[in-house]
DNA sequence: CGCATCCCCTGCCTGC
DNA sequence: TGCAGGCAGGGGATGC
């Protein structure tokens, strides 16, 4: 499910909830997620402060006061929620009782004050792990990331030095995440439509000094900047189930140009193309045959 | 090197 | 209604 705007959002539901504040216990209900979890990441999480939650592609990073950091990834269907231990007009006997976990609630956080996070996954493709946090730029899930496209703003000659010689398609070059990371499949067919450009281009051909290569390079990393920065402002997409961890939906799938609209018309003013679904790498691409080139 | 294919896992939607 | 098949926002391994 998540891309970028998603972990975002969801970076800054847990920022609320947890920084400042100690994981008092930590409940595991099953022992691994997409990978067996470490034999001691409750020792090392547990009686932690939560000094600050970071976001690295698609990764959360929780920043504890011992210096490990605890690092989640919500693969495809994995989401966190906080349930608070605000405010209830109940009485105190219902308000002390605890709420149920849902299925596939596969890890909770008991934190000071009261409140439980809780991380949710039906498909567990999902996973956490703690790791030192001096060492975690060479942890193996983290080395070989590639750029951020908001922090710095992804720049026109960035893209020309990243796809210099590069003879895969627009397509994959912008999912692969040793070269910018972040994007998913939605966000990559949203940008190349802002753009312009085919899925299909052979990402090499926007390095060049030509003026093509020029002009296009710059629409599309103006057109990655845009897409990220309104969905975040959106609050993410929610397809299926999706919320952030304040509970609320993002609203960005309304606008949704190409994504899953295969067969409607092309929302770009002046053009009447439809949009297509094809496959690529296994996966779907949706774009304007007649906008984009 | 780049690509397609398959896999992990569950749920949902479609068509029969 | 039930069931089979296809599909899903990610990422990694494998083989050509």
């Amino acid at each position: 499910m998540p891309e970028l705007p998603e972990v975002e959002t969801t970076r800054r539901g847990l920022a609320l909830a947890m920084e400042g504040r100690s994981i008092q216990r930590v409940v595991l209900n099953r022992p691994d997620l997409r990978f067996p979890i470490q034999a001691d990441f409750v020792r090392r999480v547990e009686n932690q402060t939560v000094d600050k939650i970071d976001r690295r592609a698609k990764y959360l990073l929780l920043r504890l006061a011992s210096g490990d950091v605890l690092v989640a990834h919500l693969g495809m269907s994995g989401s966190f929620r906080v349930e608070s231990a605000g405010a209830s007009h109940e009485p105190a006997t219902l308000y002390r009782e605890i709420p149920r976990l849902a299925a596939h609630d596969h890890v909770v956080f008991e934190m000071s004050g009261g409140s439980r996070v809780i991380y949710n996954d039906p498909r567990r493709f999902g996973f956490m792990f703690v790791a030192h946090g001096a060492e975690l730029d060479r942890h193996p899930r983290m080395a070989g990331i590639g750029l951020e496209p908001l922090e710095p703003p992804l720049e026109a000659d960035t893209l020309a030095r990243l796809f210099d010689g590069a003879q895969t398609s627009l397509k994959a070059a912008l999912l692969d995440q040793k070269r910018i990371a972040g994007l998913g499949n939605i966000y990559v067919c949203e940008a190349l439509h802002r753009a312009g450009l085919s899925p299909t281009r052979l990402a090499g051909a926007i390095s060049g000094a030509g003026q093509f290569a020029r002009a296009a390079r710059g629409r599309l990393a103006i057109a990655i900047r845009d897409v990220l920065l309104d969905a975040i402002e959106a609050g993410g997409s929610s397809l299926r189930d999706f919320s952030g961890a304040d509970g609320k939906p993002g609203y960005f799938q309304h606008s949704f140009r190409v994504y899953d609209r295969e067969g409607a018309a092309c929302p770009k003013r002046g053009c009447n193309g439809t949009i297509e679904r094809i496959v690529q790498s296994g996966r779907s691409t949706f774009f304007c045959r007649s906008c984009q080139r």
